[in-house]
DNA sequence: CTTTTTGCAAACCCTTTGCAAGACA
DNA sequence: TGTCTTGCAAAGGGTTTGCAAAAAG
């Protein structure tokens, strides 16, 4: 099924492309809708999932909680703030290894992995202090 | 806050230890029922998350699905089947060092880290060579 | 007695689906 | 034209919540 190049596809990537932290697909949705009133929310879901799938963006899978989106394709991981729910990139060298032996220790055949951490990011330590 | 020691909890403790598998809470639901009828959706959701939330059992979040609870509660990795949806622990040495090489990429203070393998189990390895 | 818990039902969030109308190639 | 895609609204899965009644300490 060849895909097509569709009006609704570029405004999309573009409102993505413009939100800069790792929106979920509801704020491109509502970003999106500002200038483009008409577009559908099932269609913002279903055009993030496939180009997700094309690997032309990136899928945060969150858990407990909406996926997320990111412009960039590359591997990386992510850490989730436990008060604010913020989400950012994490920097660390990309696991190398791993999905062999995993692949080893369970006859799984591995397609890959996800690594998420969880923290509690830089203002929000600053608040606990201040209110402690 | 002190918590008390409920029937219930009891109950639904000793359901988590008979389900083999990583079960959902949902699955932790129907099969207390069976014997417990009178007991409700929402305690069973309550108290897994709150044993979960004292350490004496484990909680898998799963990307994009129910999260599942296991009896055992010192930390390991787990696998999912992305053809059939089940779970399996890998038994992996867990990541040494990555919380505090998080930290210093990123700023946060971690607390913790969650790695999910997917891939395709053995049996689905298997119906998709002879269905091939 | 006081405070936590329970059970129920309804609410909630995020996402997917069915389907007819519309847009691409 | 053929078939992808869209938009809409409704359904769906999983989990949480408000609240009065019941139970634990």
């Amino acid at each position: 099924m060849p895909t097509r190049n569709t009006v609704q596809r570029q405004i999309i990537a573009e409102g993505l492309r413009r939100l800069a932290n790792h929106p979920t697909a509801d704020e491109v949705y509502e970003a999106v809708r500002e200038e483009h009133p008409g577009i559908g929310r099932a269609t913002v879901y279903r055009t993030l999932s496939l180009l997700a799938d094309e690997g032309q963006i990136g899928r945060v899978r969150i858990n407990n909680g909406a996926d997320r989106f990111d412009h960039r394709a590359f591997e990386h991981y992510h850490v989730r703030c436990t008060h604010c729910g913020r989400v950012d990139d994490v920097m660390v060298p990309v696991l190398d290894g791993v999905d062999e032996a995993a692949a080893g220790a369970s006859g799984y055949r591995i397609t890959g992995h996800t690594l998420q951490f969880d923290g509690v990011c830089p203002a929000c330590q600053a608040c606990e202090a201040s209110s402690a």
